[in-house]
DNA sequence: GTCTATAGATAGATAGAC
DNA sequence: GTCTATCTATCTATAGAC
């Protein structure tokens, strides 16, 4: 397939996300991995910019797809709260999203492909709240949005005991907040 | 003084975290703000690492006599959220607490640092809820520093219209939840 | 079209002058 | 103690070989 180098290049960038952030990923290093020489990765990605626009492309490709199974198979709100904390546990997810939001924040391409992650993320969670029962407002959309961001924000940076257990019960608590609204 | 140097180069690292992020804070811009070599630089700070610890060591100060003043004159929920909201869409100031969290990520100094400012905002939430008269939970407290960070790295990243009124709304809805625990 | 040698730019660290 | 010239490492971009 033609394309396989360019997919090559895509999956050691994202690797590289995950592994050592924004920073990390230098054309040297995303070459070294892939096999090739740093001249030869610019025939694929010309500059730096480009080479961000397509690993941030293929890094919310992969988000928007996890982001899909998030409503599946639950049952009640202990067993959601439950999931959405262990999603904050997983750092390495957190480190790309904090890398995705870092280069949002400098280059515009790349933040218009964050604000569409982010509106997808939001419409998840509306169905995950209709799934559980529970009123969906914007207000409450927005709160737990929030909560799971700041908490995976947090425990990367904190890396405090019984991460998962505050978090679920952070989550619980919102879940209570969103359960009280008027629909 | 002759502490006054050292003061300059902390002012200037300060003002490019604030501007630029983390990926910023180099020697030889930090210098050329200050009006030094950056060989000069490197007397004061000798490495990258001691130059990243000094300045995340004034931001952290700086944060923290910030949130000594969160409880300040505070009479109702309502405009409690909204001062919190208000906070939520400073960006230069989420551009600094998003730096440190990077540099926390990788250098461990930093890290106990950060974790110290995290302790030191939770307990000020702590006695924000006190002083509002609601119950002072270990959720709760968790619950508004989780969302205060969520909302903040969120509306930096998206720039999304009616920010600052959808997160005083997600606020609000927050307090509601921390109103109905039981202390 | 695919790949490489090489140049250019920027960051970081050290030895040594004053 | 204060400051600079200089070296090394790393990253990015381009011209050109095959």
């Amino acid at each position: 397939m033609i394309q396989d180098r360019r997919k090559e290049i895509l999956d050691a960038g994202l690797a590289i996300l995950r592994e050592q952030g924004l920073a990390g990923l230098t054309q040297p290093r995303v070459a070294a991995r892939t096999g090739l020489r740093q001249s030869h990765l610019t025939y694929y990605y010309p500059t730096r910019a480009d080479l961000l626009a397509a690993v941030a492309r293929a890094a919310i490709s992969a988000q928007q797809a996890a982001a899909k199974s998030l409503g599946e198979g639950v049952a009640s709100v202990d067993q959601c709260a439950t999931k959405m904390a262990n999603g904050v546990m997983r750092h390495e997810n957190t480190r790309v999203l904090a890398a995705l939001n870092q280069a949002a924040d400098q280059e515009p391409a790349v933040r218009a492909m964050f604000n569409e992650l982010t509106e997808g993320f939001v419409t998840e969670l509306g169905t995950l709240l209709g799934s559980l029962g529970l009123p969906t407002t914007p207000a409450g959309v927005d709160l737990l949005h929030a909560v799971f961001v700041g908490l995976s924000i947090i425990e990367l940076a904190t890396s405090r005991p019984n991460g998962k257990e505050r978090s679920k019960a952070a989550f619980k608590l919102a879940f209570e907040a969103i359960s009280g609204e008027e629909p």
